[in-house]
DNA sequence: TGACAATAGGTGTATATGCACAGAATATGC
DNA sequence: GCATATTCTGTGCATATACACCTATTGTCA
């Protein structure tokens, strides 16, 4: 029962996401970031700083995991998390210096990661299995 | 930055895993056996016992994170891990009776997730998407 | 304004993931 | 047969994931 074999469109998703996870995190490895991290870091850099459930709604991503996942970057130093004054209840993620500079060096070996896939894959398939990605977990959400 | 604005293909696979693990899992939930762990008996009892690392390079899944997926389904009772008598460094892993069951259980959710996620997504293009799953996670492997 | 709903976030618990390191048993080669 | 390499598993640690339940704050509306 090679995973070749096994037709759970779950099963296959988690897998592909395994290795997929691990070759990039690999790669982003000199950086010290994951993948996973790099992704949240850019988002703060691009989208400037947001509260926990915005970044969580903005990703689809669950909110406990989120607040979870922003620990150990806080820890670091890569981004701050603060109160606002406007509503307390909100905790306003934004990156720091330090973080914008992990960021960068990350994005780096990211791209790399994008482009040997791409080379191994095919740019127009993956663009094609991005697109499908996306599908997949929006034809779950009904 | 909707995730449907984010290119990496790290991230999508992981948020496609995501939602449809949140998708299978919540069909499975009557049953209290995850798709995770519904993977693992299925083989299992198709393959009869199998040693860890067996089962593990079977599913391409990391050997220490399987072995921790077995115990809470050791405690369980749905299998048991005895040390082999030609190997002892080997433990293999059978499926038990109340793990059958549960399993059979399982199952019958397992292929209601299946199908109605074809439903929504589309039989042939679901299959091209298993395909192009298992294809990714190979082009990485290099 | 005061009751109640809705929203933002935190915590406890459990599973999932994988790396580095370690120990025990087996296989190999001389 | 013995030294060595390989194989099989376990453990410590850290991150990732999400559900249930909780508190605090803000919004709504009669």
């Amino acid at each position: 029962m090679h995973p070749n074999k096994v037709p759970c469109y779950a099963f296959n998703a988690r897998h592909a996401s395994r290795h997929l996870t691990q070759f990039y995190d690999h790669t982003l490895a000199p950086s010290g970031v994951r993948v996973t991290q790099l992704i949240l870091l850019n988002v703060l850099k691009l989208k400037g700083p947001l509260a926990i459930n915005a970044l969580a709604k903005s990703l689809e991503m669950d909110r406990t995991t989120l607040g979870r996942n922003l620990q150990p970057l806080e820890r670091d130093g890569l981004l701050e998390m603060v109160r606002s004054q406007e509503d307390k209840r909100r905790k306003d993620v934004r990156l720091t210096p330090v973080g914008e500079q992990k960021l960068e060096h990350a994005m780096t070996l990211w791209h790399e990661a994008q482009l040997r896939f791409e080379e191994h894959f095919g740019v127009e398939r993956a663009q094609r299995l991005l697109e499908e990605l996306r599908a997949a977990a929006a034809a779950v959400e009904l």
